[in-house]
DNA sequence: TAAAATTGTATTGTACACAATATAGTTAGG
DNA sequence: CCTAACTATATTGTGTACAATACAATTTTA
């Protein structure tokens, strides 16, 4: 059992890596790195999202997702603002700048799923397993 | 498109970072993160490996691996050492301590399939898709 | 209402991950 | 031979990830 081939979990943590480094080219033309362009998904969606939700979302905590906020603020795609109800809320807003982003943006879907080079079948069959497992993981662990 | 529940690569991203946290707990006890552990089950099989080596199997590059296997030197699992007969390659050898480690590792993969909670066919299953899909991206940007 | 517990962020420290660059050792061509 | 190209590893810099800790604001409780 303990041989690299036999692993699920290696094709997983791979494949990770490797799809990011296929966003690269694509998102280096954005200015967003992989997990940047997560952020701006929820945003391009939401408008305007609290930091605690994003990690929800996205399953990353506040040591990941501040800096890169910040990052983010730098670039004038968002803002960061404490809620006036509740000041320890941090409030993230789309900027029109962020905005304009998602029209650059519109083709990256596509070009990903042409170099994955499955069927839109394969796809939704691989997404629903894979977020099956997640579900399971995230009900008992999380 | 440009919807996070839509994405396929999301499930990937998050469900390499989730199963990376189940490992964790089993692997502390083992004083290895998960990237050294991958490296570990390498030398487990192979006993004497060289760094170009890993990281075509790892897909992983010096910069990750050259600190990634200093640590592992300094905990004694493994020792570098210069090839007599190409002095630019660096070979990697098990040590004794390395080889008792296999033994404590011995319960991790059931561990993980417990965690998982699917069958055996549906994990053979999705790991001839990940690789397959592994294949196609190194084939055609590798 | 004052103290205690909780909540949402921020900070610090360690460890990947990878692009870009540097460097020492090896091989090839003239 | 001698230099140019190549190869394997190392270094540097930026950006995640996450555990552990700190802290200020809010809520609960006695």
């Amino acid at each position: 059992m303990l041989k690299l081939e036999q692993q699920l979990c290696f094709p997983i943590y791979a494949l990770s890596r490797q799809i990011t480094a296929l966003y690269r080219p694509l998102l280096e033309k954005l200015d967003l790195t992989y997990p940047q362009y997560l952020v701006m998904l929820l945003l391009w969606e939401t408008n305007k999202i609290s930091i605690k939700e994003i990690g929800e979302k996205l399953l990353l905590d506040t040591g990941t997702l501040t800096p890169l906020l910040k990052r983010l603020e730098q670039k004038k795609y968002l803002t960061r603002k404490r809620s006036e109800e509740d000041e320890r809320i941090v409030l993230i807003e789309l900027t029109s700048g962020g905005l304009k982003l998602k029209y650059a943006a519109a083709g990256i879907p596509g070009a990903l799923f042409c170099a994955l080079d499955i069927t839109e079948g394969e796809m939704m069959g691989l997404q629903q397993k894979l977020t099956g497992i997640l579900n399971t993981i995230n009900k008992n662990h999380g």
